[in-house]
Formats: structure tokens, C-alpha cells, sequence
DNA sequence: TCTCTGGTTTAGAGCGCTCTAGCAGCCTGG
DNA sequence: CCAGGCTGCTAGAGCGCTCTAAACCAGAGA
């Protein structure tokens, strides 16, 4: 038996008695064809069930109208930026090449992948890659940094006001009474500096400069649990910022495991707002990240770099905002819990 | 300024002196050229900086070697399946198109996207689609579904044994010493009704059947936060079975939130052991379901389907394995603890 | 009647690659 | 010396689409 190959353009054309060109047009909703033959043309198309080769018109075209995403395929926020990234591409009438880091599957190997499918720009969520090496990449095609610093001048980014975060957060346990406010930082992962920066900046600027605490932390559920038993071993503070929702889960049900009650005994302020924070048995007070701006902005900015468009600022910065919930509340008046470990 | 150009195969060509179907041979690796001239060549590819352009290869070959995976950006447990996916799948000589289900774009989305992409074989990871449609899928490229029974004849299928993973999980807890153990169940979620056949099998096979209970779950975080509540509310079993880690982890901290000592009051199992289980603060007996085996199978199946090659049992069950963790201990010899209420 | 216009349609040249046929050489054996 | 079989290479026809330039064909105006 034959195989019934796909119907081509001249399949459609042949049916509807005009020329490939003319169905092409009709096809591509382009102007310079008559109602009728539109008609026409259109209902020939769907007799055959016709679908276009994106291959083929990709290569026709010069342009390919694909953003290339590098995500993390564990983390939960990156997750709810790809929804944003979906959302507005297809608004800018793009589509978007997912290209996934996993355990087994580095940075490198994920921009390497997306540069075979000839995306005209790439969307980079939270890199670990080094400035240098995204400059470079820049030179190829136009790269948006999206939720990370990047000093370097030749990339564009587009990210939170991470200090602003902090602020925040450390204003809201400071107006509610804390003193001894930690913070539990996430090492050398993207935005966890300026965060740091904020919260220094932050206790300074409420008199609680002699309160300053900074835990080694990172950016997992683990690295959280880990930071949390080191709070339990000196004397713990009344509140920890932390530095992203994930941590920040670890911290709270290390803590919650190690009988301290949350926030009675200590408060939390996770960043982000992923869904991690919003369930209801983490219900985390937290920074939230304005995630569809960010998508948002990240995609125009890509559209206008490939658009050729002159661009004013080459760091877009979007304020955060607090969004209390469970994990915070006022600082006790008595003796703050005595120092105990885990177990 | 002038645009530099790519480089294409005949620029390389002529760089090197010979004809573009040379520089072809030699850049696919394809017999056919002298060693000398092999040397040359990529010498010259080397000089320009030359990539081979992925839509015309696509568009000139017939084959893309590209496999689509629909994913839920949210499930941890896809983000490891999709690990061991690109593992396979390079393997085998393929690329992945990755398309994600995200809470503003749904299967049918994810499908139809990389319908556009001509893969050429799609995997779709615990689907939520009808078995019906699914078929119709079928029909125009090969399906395989990951992680999820599906009666119907034309679908190729690739899951966990999910009943055995039960029985597992059953035995593990009744050999604990655990007499009311209770299964916090899926729903509608892929794989739901096989684990709540397991349950209820096991527990017979146990002479349990009198302490069978069913609790209505669901797959995320909060599903068992629900169910958790539900659970306090009664004379609460044991030890739960529960649908998956997602969910466990929602019963876990909820339990514990509600002041019960897990595993000393309940002991809780898990299914998936996806990342979440292993976490060190959640550290959670569970099922585990093997990734690497599954991904491999799903590849070597969309593989062979595309290679015309028979294939014998239209559904590949691979046997899961229990993981004890912290979450399980012996049923306490006193009383239960008795029913008390959140908060 | 002829030209001019503007909308409609088409021929045909790519886009950058793959792949089949076929052409030079060279070697071997008759 | 030539038939036959190599290996190494190339010409050229696609793959299915887009897009430019040119042809066509009314109807309007000269």
C-alpha cells in the first residue's frame, strides 16, 4: 500500500486550479489575493487537510520567529517563567525552543542545542554561565539574561530588583518587632549577591546593623535543611530572609521537624513567590516576583533586538513585591527560644 | 556595515576546493571521501566557523530525528523523566523537541505545537488526554505514552507496574506491623486506578481487606494537604499509602504541622521517588519507579515504530522498587494516637 | 482605438542542504 | 591493448516553501 504523503502547496494548488504562489499567499494571510480565489483556495486546503512545513518555511524565510528558552527543568519558578514565556511570545507571534538543564544535561549542552535549531534569540533563565561566555554568545544572536545580574555591557538582562527584595522583607520582620533578622544567602546562584547586598543594606538602614547574620544557604529544598541546622546550633535568631521559596521550604520544615514553631519561635520570608510558596502547607511569606512583566519584558526585548530596534536601557528592572502570608508574624516579648539542636 | 553572512556548505566548498557534495560526505561523517581530502575539508569548515543548518538538513532529508515530549513543567517527577529522556534519546540519535504543559497552555496546546515542529515520533508524559484522542493521534505519527495505562489497542505504552508498586508498598507497611493502612489516592491522575487496584489487592492478600480505606488525593502538594486534614478528622490509620511524592510530601508536613510524629504516629509511602522524595528534610520511603529504564524504553520504542519494526507487547511494564526511607517505622504496640483535629 | 492604471495571478529563482547518477581516473587481469 | 571494477569526486535534481518581478486583465480615460 502507498503511504499517503502529506499534502504539499501544489497539491492544494492543483485542486484549486491556481498557482503554488497564490495559495502560499492565501495561506499566509498576505495581501494580493481576491475573496474568492481565498475562498477557494481555503477550502481546497482543508479537503486535504494541508499543513504547512515549518521546515520549509523557515528555511524560505529568513527568519525562523523562534526564541530559544534554557530553563531549569527542577526549578519551580522557572517553571512559572516558561508559562509567562509562553504566554507573551506567542503574544509577539513567536514561538519558543525549550531547551532543558537536568542533572545529565549542563548549560552548555542546552545553548548548544538551541543554536541547532536556529532560534534568532535566546532567553536565558537564572544562568550559571560565566559573563564572559554570554558575551561571546551575544555575538551570534541577541541573548536576554533573565532573572540574573550580568555586569558585562553586552548583555541584556532582565531581572528583579533583587536589594529592593530585601528591603522589603527585612521591613516587614523589622516592623513587626524582629531584631535578630537573618538571612540565609544562596552562594554563588543567580541574584543571590544582590540580595545579600539588600539585606546588609536593609538591617543598616533600620539601626539593626549589629544584628547582621548571614547563613551559608543555596538554592535548593537541601541546602536549606542544612543552613537550618546550623541556625539551630548557635543561638537562633527571631527571623530569616531567605534566599528563594525553595530554600526557604527546607529551612521551614527543617525547623518545623527540629519542634520549633513557625513562625512562633522564628519567622520566614522566602523570594520568588513560586508555587512552592503558595502551597497551603508552606503558605510562605515571601518576595514576589512580578513573573508575566518579567516574561513579558524579556520577550520584548528579545523582539526589539532582532527588530533592530534602538534599545534605552540595557538592564530592565522590575520592583518585587511582599505578599504576606503564615510564615511571619510579630517578634515574642519574652526570651527568644534557647538555642537547641536537631534531634 | 555588511552583515557577515554564515557561512553555508558552499562557501566552505570553495574554500577547500572542491564541490558542496564533498564538503556534505565529509561533514556527515558518510563514506565517500579520502582521508586527505576529509583533512582539508574540515580544515576549511574548521577556518569559517561553519554549522550545518539544521531546517535544510530537515527539510532535505526526510527524517528529522526529532522526538517530542509533552511535559508538565510543574512535576518534579517529569523533570527527572525528562533527564533520562535526553540521555536515551541521544543514544539513539535523536534530538528532543520539548513542549510543556503549563497552567495557561494545555495538552492540546503542547501537541499541536510540536505538530508544527514535524518530529517525528511523540512521547507524552502521563497524559491527560483521552485514550480516544490519543488514538487519533496515532494515526498521524507514533504515540507513546510514559508513566500511564491506557486500554485502547493502538497506543504504544510504557509505565511502571503501578499495582505491583502498591503491593510493595502494602507489604513493606503490613510487615512493619501495620494493621489500618490507609490510600490516599490519585484520582483521575495517570496511573490512579492501577495503584488503588494494587491497594486494594494487596490489602487482601494481607487479610487486611476489613481496614481498607480510600482517601481522595490527587497528584500535587495541596491534593494532600487535603487529604491529610480528611485523615485527622476520623480515627486516623497507621500508615498511609499515598499516590504519589507530590502528594506525600502535602500528608508529610501537614501531619506533622498538626503536631503528629511521623513516622512514630502515621508512616507514610510514597510512589515515584522523584527528587522530592529524596530531599533531605522529606526523606520519604517510597516507590520507587526506575526513570532511566522507562525514558530508555519509551525512546527505544518511538525508535523502533519509526523504524517499521515489529513489536511484540504494544505495552512495556517495568517493575518498580520500594525505597524505605524515614517515613516508615513498626506500628507502635500502644494504642493509636487518637483522633484529634487541626490546629 | 489605444494607453494607463491597479488589482490579481503566475513563473521562477532561491533558502542550504542531501543524495542519486554518473564521470573521471587508476588498477587488475585477460 | 581493452573490458571490468574499483575509489574519489561532482553535477544537478530535489525537499516544500517564500518572494520578487513580471504578466495578465479588466475598466477608465484620452
Amino acid at each position: 500500500m502507498s503511504v499517503p504523503r502529506r499534502p504539499r502547496l501544489e497539491d492544494v494548488a492543483a485542486l484549486a486550479g491556481v498557482s503554488r504562489a497564490l495559495v502560499s499567499i492565501v495561506i499566509r494571510d498576505a495581501p494580493g489575493a481576491s475573496a474568492a480565489t481565498r475562498e477557494r483556495v481555503r477550502r481546497a486546503a482543508d479537503q486535504l487537510g494541508y499543513r504547512p512545513d515549518t521546515r520549509a518555511r523557515m528555511l524560505s524565510r529568513s527568519r525562523t520567529r523562534l526564541l530559544g528558552v534554557v530553563f531549569g527543568v527542577q526549578h519551580a519558578f522557572h517553571g512559572d517563567l516558561v508559562d509567562g514565556l509562553y504566554a507573551a511570545a506567542s503574544g509577539a507571534g513567536y514561538d519558543l525552543a525549550l531547551s532543558a538543564v537536568t542533572p545529565r544535561r549542563d548549560e552548555d549542552d542546552a545553548v548548544a542545542g538551541l543554536l541547532q535549531d536556529r532560534c534568532e534569540a535566546m532567553i536565558l533563565l537564572g544562568p550559571r554561565t560565566p559573563a564572559a561566555q554570554l558575551a561571546q554568545l551575544t555575538a551570534r544572536l541577541p541573548v536576554v539574561v533573565l532573572a540574573r545580574h550580568v555586569r558585562d555591557r553586552a548583555v541584556d538582562v532582565v531581572r528583579t530588583d533583587d536589594a529592593a527584595g530585601l528591603h522589603l522583607a527585612v521591613g516587614h520582620l523589622a516592623s513587626l518587632g524582629h531584631r535578630r533578622i537573618a538571612h540565609i544567602d544562596g552562594g554563588r546562584a543567580a541574584g543571590a549577591a544582590e540580595r545579600r547586598r539588600g539585606y546588609r543594606e536593609a538591617m543598616r538602614h533600620h539601626g539593626l546593623a549589629a544584628h547582621e547574620q548571614i547563613v551559608g544557604g543555596g538554592l535548593t529544598e537541601d541546602d536549606g535543611a542544612a543552613a537550618a541546622a546550623d541556625l539551630l546550633h548557635g543561638q537562633p535568631p527571631t527571623a530569616v530572609t531567605v534566599f528563594n521559596d525553595r530554600c526557604a521550604t527546607g529551612v521551614l520544615h527543617t525547623l518545623r521537624a527540629g519542634g520549633l514553631d513557625i513562625p512562633g519561635d522564628i519567622s520566614i520570608v522566602g523570594f520568588d513567590d513560586s508555587r512552592l510558596a503558595q502551597l497551603s502547607h508552606v503558605d510562605l511569606t515571601t518576595v514576589a516576583q512580578d513573573v508575566d512583566r518579567l516574561a513579558t519584558l524579556a520577550v520584548g526585548r528579545a523582539v526589539a533586538r532582532l527588530d533592530g530596534k534602538p534599545v534605552d536601557r540595557r538592564e530592565l528592572v522590575v520592583p518585587p513585591r511582599l505578599v504576606v502570608r503564615t510564615t511571619t508574624t510579630e517578634a515574642q516579648p519574652g526570651a527568644p527560644t534557647t538555642s537547641r539542636t536537631l534531634l
